[in-house]
DNA sequence: GTCTATACACCGATAGAC
DNA sequence: GTCTATCGGTGTATAGAC
């Protein structure tokens, strides 16, 4: 008798598939908006026509629900690749923070949309895909709390702060660089509030 | 022969359907949404069939117009109804300034969406829109002025603090209170960095 | 199993009768 | 000024080809 095969091709290329629905749905999502994404022109870029999607996801907010936690996945990475560039003192690392969420925020508002905002009719991200989004906060908590900042309300108010920054930036000054001058004042700021008194280096 | 009518009864009566048609479109979007607004919903609140909107409306985007433009009188109303409460001391007038604010955005997130997001497709509000917004804006710089707070950029960080408050507190804990009960410190934070050494009062 | 063809209900918008 | 009729486009769903 034959054993089952080492790898299942099928399955393979089902997420292969599932990987471009979603690799489409963010161009669509940047060229139109995210609001514009529509099944149609997301099937056209994968040469597949629109309901034929529904193999693959069970609906529209499904498709979106991938995007979200394909969102967070992305925003993960890219801090991993970044963090050899993280200074080693602590307001430093602070302002390098809110600087990497910044730039990835500002540099496609339809993701952080869909990230950060709740602007989509009838979309909640499902319980795995908020799992990515924690998966994220829970990192970035580690990371406060080597620098001292040990409370859920530091953290609340920081990504509140950092967050508010980039929408005023997008809504008031599109494409300037209005609020983005501000960011290292606001965690100057921060950081004085929750008592980092010198830029002390990380254990 | 007659004179003109002191009063011009036909346009009197355009303004009022155009005000009936803006509440009900407000009541849509209380009720499903700002997205979720359609014509033919706000037209048969006030009575009439989709088409006959135009008549009133260029387009659907020309009613989000009239409600942005709307929402910030509002606001700006409200504000001088609550002007009475308004603390004499520095500090406590600024965390009644955020205050007023937060209140008034969660109470009605499509409102505050409308207001200060730009996540609806296609809508970007007009000149003459954006001036009760910039009105309302330059009031509020007037009074932090009074405070000794004159520079934009203090203006523009205090705003965006508290809109990303506001922001927070809807996509993370819609309902609770997570942000809202870290404000007055955001608040403080922002008054230490900016200066404000004690509660001394207004000249 | 995967995709196509087709249909449905709803959307914003326009044309034209009255 | 309001109506009816209608257009193209949308998300969604199902039947059936291969």
């Amino acid at each position: 008798m034959l054993g089952e095969p080492k790898r299942d091709r099928k399955t393979e290329r089902r997420t292969a598939t599932r990987r471009e629905i979603i690799d489409a749905a963010w161009q669509v999502a940047r060229d139109k908006g995210l609001g514009q994404v529509t099944l149609r022109d997301v099937a056209e870029l994968v040469g597949m026509r629109a309901p034929s999607l529904y193999t693959h996801f069970a609906s529209k907010n499904a498709v979106y629900d991938a995007m979200f936690g394909d969102a967070w996945m992305q925003f993960s990475e890219h801090r991993k690749a970044v963090e050899a560039d993280e200074p080693r003192t602590t307001r430093a690392a602070m302002r390098f923070y809110a600087r990497v969420f910044f730039d990835f925020a500002v540099e496609f508002p339809a993701r952080h949309q869909l990230m950060n905002l709740r602007t989509l009719p009838d979309f909640t991200p499902s319980p795995e895909a908020y799992a990515s989004s924690m998966a994220v906060m829970e990192d970035f908590a580690a990371r406060m709390a080597r620098h001292g900042v040990q409370r859920q309300e530091d953290i609340d108010l920081f990504v509140a702060m950092v967050s508010g920054m980039v929408d005023a930036q997008l809504a008031n000054d599109p494409g300037g660089d209005r609020w983005a001058a501000l960011l290292d004042r606001a965690v100057n700021m921060f950081a004085d509030n929750v008592g980092i008194t010198n830029e002390r280096k990380r254990p």
